[in-house]
Order: structure tokens, then C-alpha cells, then sequence
DNA sequence: TGTACATCAGTGAACGCGCGTTCACTGATGTAC
DNA sequence: TGTACATCAGTGAACGCGCGTTCACTGATGTAC
């Protein structure tokens, strides 16, 4: 091991994500972010309670610090989305593709932010909140630049990305809420998934703007 | 007073509702309901913390009766909505002015919903799925009855209503997040509400079986 | 390069506190006769 | 109706435990000269 040559702030740094880590980690287990205690988190990062202190003033701060990789990964997740979607009629299911990969990949941070986002602390709450918005308003953004609603006025388009991400996020939480062993059950809630993107979609076309 | 007077049935009727109350009033300021103790419960029952053992084994059944309540409160609702709801233009905007009052008078229990869907113990959530499925199912039953969307499948139907269902939790939630004092932020968000579930409608009607 | 000192991430012990749960109890209500 | 006994909702004290936070500390890393 090179351990030696690791400088403090890269030390720091690691111990950090030790910590975010173990918090996700026991939110995947099954229990709720609020209801993590510091010392749980601690344990599981393998530091003693007190070294919390030298990266985040409470759970709280934590838990905010979780929200914004939780934004980074949502951007990130928009980009791969774009990359592959052209204006065609697959456009939707392959969009939805990318994205269950994603949750599958990254299921600890979605868990977090169903759980969080009506349970959590208001803070955290706000936070998840804004972060959801700035990803409905990219993708409102996508949905002008590539004219899959174009009767839409740009309100309206936000509207309606407002309530794709709502179900994302609970597709997701219902997704990672399935027991492992019945993979036939996740096809089913997949299916559900995009059915109700696609009413959604059907929904912004039939819509008549009234000034 | 007639304290007197009642058996010691109705007494412990009366503690037991107080102990729900006083969850739900906990819950309406602002703790989730995974987060309360035993102990701040029974304290705000007025009830030394080892009575509240004659009434609830744990927390859990605490939080399970309450459920249930919720879906009572739901049953209720959907009567209600159906007394005033005649097949005409304005259907929608009426169910949802029925709702929105409903959400006004029973805030904690809606809170209580919205908090523990994501949030809770495995089994209160089940519950609280539960409970959203059976309303679901009502709901869509009566949009068969009514013929709002004549060409959709009893299947489809329903999935259009559960779509109503995540999105009503989420208003109301919505709603009982809003500083008190914002009362034109409501009506935005009731405006969004419905503008979401005018969409739903418009994309179910659009909507064509493919078998 | 070598030395002396400063920094600071992580340690380990201690604190007071609220928690869930237990126990033996009290005294009003209910029941049998 | 009156009496003797049983029931049981709620009491009050006690327990051991994990919690967040504090403190003085250690020793490896970093910096100045």
C-alpha cells in the first residue's frame, strides 16, 4: 500500500466519503436517513463518533452534502440521456432504459431522496426540492430543443417535466423497494413506469394553451 | 362533568384517541412519525409512558392504526366527491375544490400519509400502499361508472388513477408545506394541481390500447 | 538536507439525557351472589 | 339494594442503553528556516 505518500487533505477527503458512504449504505439497509444516528454512521465509517465533527457540523449538514452528489448524479444522468436521444418513436422506453440502469447503479441515491424528500428534515426537504427543480427545468429545456411537445409554451412544458420527475422518483423508490428475487415484478413496474410517462406525454400533446 | 358517568370502556376508548391525536399533532408540527418516541407521545396524551402498552404493543401499531384511519378519512372523501360530481365540464374543478378543503381538515392524517409512503417502517408502508391501491380502485371504478374516459381498458383505467392518487399525496403534501401566512402560493400550487390532473385526463383520452 | 515547531485528523474517556421496557402498585369500575 | 371479590387502565420508580457533545490528548503530516 502506498498509504505514506497520501497527503492530510486527501486523507480528509477519503475519510469524508467513508462517512457520506456509510450513511448511504445504512439507507440502502433499510432505515431512513432521519433516523441515522451519528454514531451509527460513525461506526460504519470505522471513526470515532467525535472525528464526525472534523467534516460536518450535524447529520444534517451530512445529509445536504448527500443531496448535492445526489444533483451532481442527476445531471450526469441527463447528459447520458441526451447522448443517445434522437426525436424518434424509441426515443421514450430507450430514455427510460438509461434510466433504470442508473437507479440500479445508483440506488443508495435515489432511496435517499424518496425517502428524504417529504421525511426528512425541512432543510434537507428544501434542498431535495430545489435539486428536483433544477432537473425538471434542464429537462424542460431538452424537451423545447427537440420539439416533442411543440404546442407547448415553455410554462407548460415545466409542468409537465415537473410531473416526469415525480415519477421517476417514485418508480425509483418502488423499484429499489422490490425483494431482490422477483425480477418479473420489476418488468411489471418498469412497464407501469413508462405507460404513465406516456400518458404524461399524450397529455402535454392534447394540451391547448389558454392565455 | 359526567366523567362519572362513563364505563371504563369509553375511557379507554377516550386515552386511546388521545394517544392517536397526539401523534398526529406531532406529526402536524413538523417530526415525522418515524421520528417520534413512545415517550413524546404519551406525553402529549397526558398518559404516563408505560400506559401506552394497554393500547398499542409498539410504535408500529400505533402508526398501523393510523393508517387505517387515513384510509377511513379517504373512503369518506371519495363519497363526498362523488355526491357532487355530475359528468359535466366543471367535474374536475369541483372534485378538486372537495379535496382541497379535505386536505385543510384533515392536514395530519395527509401529512401522516405523505411523511410515512417513503419514509416509514416496511409495514406501515405496505400499509399505506395498501390503502392508496383500494382508493385507486374505487376511484377508477367510478370513472368506468361515470364514462370520463370511455375508451380505456379496465386496466388502464386504473392506471390512470393511481397516477391521480401519487399526484394528489403529493399536493397535499405540497400544500401543508407552505408558510401560513402565503395564502397566493396556495392557489399556485392548486392551480399546478390541477392543470396535472387535466393532463393525466387529456392523456388518457388519448391514450389507445395496443393488446 | 536536517531540525524545530505548528497544525490538525483522529482518539478515548466522560458527561448528562431521553429512550423503551420491566415491575409491583393503586384504586375506580365491573361482576357475582 | 348491599357486599365481597375480580378486573384492569393508569401510576411511579427503576433499569440498562445508545445518544450527541465535551474535553484533553496523540502522533503523523506539513512548514519555516
Amino acid at each position: 500500500m502506498d498509504k505514506r505518500k497520501r497527503s492530510r487533505g486527501e486523507r480528509k477527503l477519503d475519510t469524508r466519503r467513508r462517512l457520506i458512504d456509510a450513511a448511504l449504505s445504512l439507507v440502502r439497509g433499510g432505515r431512513s436517513f432521519s433516523s441515522l444516528s451519528l454514531r451509527k454512521v460513525a461506526r460504519a465509517a470505522r471513526v470515532v463518533p467525535n472525528a464526525f465533527y472534523r467534516h460536518f457540523d450535524s447529520m444534517d449538514e451530512l445529509g445536504l452534502a448527500i443531496v448535492d452528489e445526489g444533483g451532481l448524479t442527476l445531471r450526469r444522468l441527463l447528459r447520458q440521456v441526451r447522448e443517445t436521444a434522437l426525436p424518434d418513436s424509441e426515443i421514450l422506453r430507450r430514455s427510460v432504459d438509461v434510466y433504470v440502469r442508473y437507479v440500479r447503479e445508483h440506488g443508495p441515491d435515489f432511496l435517499f431522496v424518496s425517502r428524504e424528500r417529504h421525511g426528512g428534515s425541512a432543510r434537507i426537504r428544501e434542498a431535495i426540492r430545489r435539486e428536483m427543480g433544477y432537473f425538471a427545468t434542464e429537462m424542460a429545456a431538452d424537451l423545447g430543443a427537440l420539439g416533442v411537445v411543440p404546442n407547448l409554451s415553455p410554462a407548460s412544458r415545466l409542468m409537465i417535466t415537473e410531473m416526469v420527475v415525480q415519477i421517476m422518483v417514485d418508480a425509483a423508490s418502488d423499484i429499489l423497494d422490490l425483494p431482490r428475487d422477483r425480477p418479473e415484478l420489476e418488468r411489471e413496474l418498469i412497464e407501469r413506469f413508462v405507460r404513465q410517462l406516456i400518458v404524461v406525454f399524450l397529455g402535454g400533446r392534447a394540451w391547448r394553451e389558454r392565455e
